[in-house]
DNA sequence: AATGATTTTAGACTGATCGTCTAATAAATG
DNA sequence: CATTTATTAGACGATCAGTCTAAAATCATT
């Protein structure tokens, strides 16, 4: 755990020169996609994100209306922390374009054994959830997807242009069908405790490219 | 709703004559399955089952000794209920082998319209929980994903005898993929309310059969 | 420096809902 | 008629998300 022993929460209201400011806000929402990340929305207790932050109730209804609240602006921060960490694989250039995605797979089976394989994806579980969560959340989760494939699709229509793909293929397509496997991928690694579901998927991936 | 208004329950040893009610454990079940198909384990409450199958709560208790006990029996009821409707499809000797996947695809697809794309997997559902429920679902839900697996990969190596698929391909392994991949596009038929996921999957999954 | 406004934390409290359990009831059994 | 077996009614304590009041620490104004 990235457990982050700050000095305790003062009371009242926190001097400007400290840039402290965001702190608790910021602990919360880094306690929430840890949580969500591991059990979903609704298994996540309000009390559980408070005491791994180490925040108190009444913090956390100053900084969020809700846990409908808290929860989008978790898929938020979480859609943006993958985003990034997509980016730094596919635009790499020091790779060849299919090299970089290998490298995106491995780490993040090497994410997944780091926490034991029991944290899967904050979208695809709450995506999972999403019968019993607010509506709201269906349009924000499939944003987060629609944006992961196209940073995909672009590394994609990269290696086409370097011949690593034939030209006729449907790199939008190719992209799609990889997040929706991949998303399975993760939760059967999850359920077996195993990264092997994800280098299977990965492997079929790229036969499907050749 | 398959509701099904019977007289209401008397208390009391029930009478030999009238099984009427015979079947309370059974529409537990029946009820328990849809509810964990559409909302997971979780989210899930007892009161809604009970709700859902007019039985009212000590029943329950009479039944299962735990909510734990009945997700274990719904898990393996729908197991069961999957299984046979795979055999049906990919026994069917009427059809070319892979052309028994394409049946089996379209029924689920059609399964899935049927209740507006608001149900997914029992088993996808609770894998995706699994941080938050009981570790002896563990093995349990990987058994049932072991069970499909092998229906699978036995009809693809009939449609490998039969040339359909090349002599090389690990049938075994495929099915392993088409199962990984195959919950992440009924968790995107979820959260999009649509089929495209569940054909878009197919369709690269049979590419990669050829 | 004194005052009042603003921001944040403390944590008890509420009503709803959760899973579980005990006692009561009704028929069967001998 | 007494006992056993099968079933249900509803109470129970725990926990849930969410609210509210008050206290505390700083800022802003003078």
């Amino acid at each position: 755990m990235e457990m982050v022993n700050l000095p305790p929460r003062k009371r009242g209201r926190p001097p400007k020169q400290a840039p402290n400011h965001a702190g608790t806000r910021e602990a919360l929402l880094r306690a929430g996609v840890a949580a969500l990340t591991r059990k979903g929305f609704v298994a996540t207790g309000l009390d559980e994100i408070l005491s791994l932050a180490n925040v108190p109730k009444g913090s956390f209804y100053h900084y969020f209306a809700s846990k409908e609240a808290f929860g989008s602006a978790a898929i938020a921060r979480y859609g943006a922390y993958f985003a990034a960490k997509l980016d730094r694989h596919l635009l790499d250039e020091s790779l060849a374009p299919l090299e970089r995605l290998r490298a995106f797979i491995a780490d993040a089976e090497a994410g997944m054994r780091r926490h034991e394989f029991r944290r899967g994806c904050l979208v695809g579980n709450l995506g999972q959830e999403m019968s019993a969560l607010p509506e709201a959340y269906r349009d924000q989760l499939d944003a987060v997807f629609v944006d992961w494939e196209a940073r995909l699709a672009a590394c994609l229509r990269l290696a086409q242009t370097r011949g690593e793909i034939g030209a006729g293929r449907d790199c939008a397509r190719l992209a799609h069908f990889f997040w929706i496997g991949w998303e399975g991928a993760v939760l059967r690694a999850k359920l077996r405790r195993s990264g092997q579901p994800l280098r299977v998927f990965a492997e079929g991936f790229f036969a499907l490219l050749a």
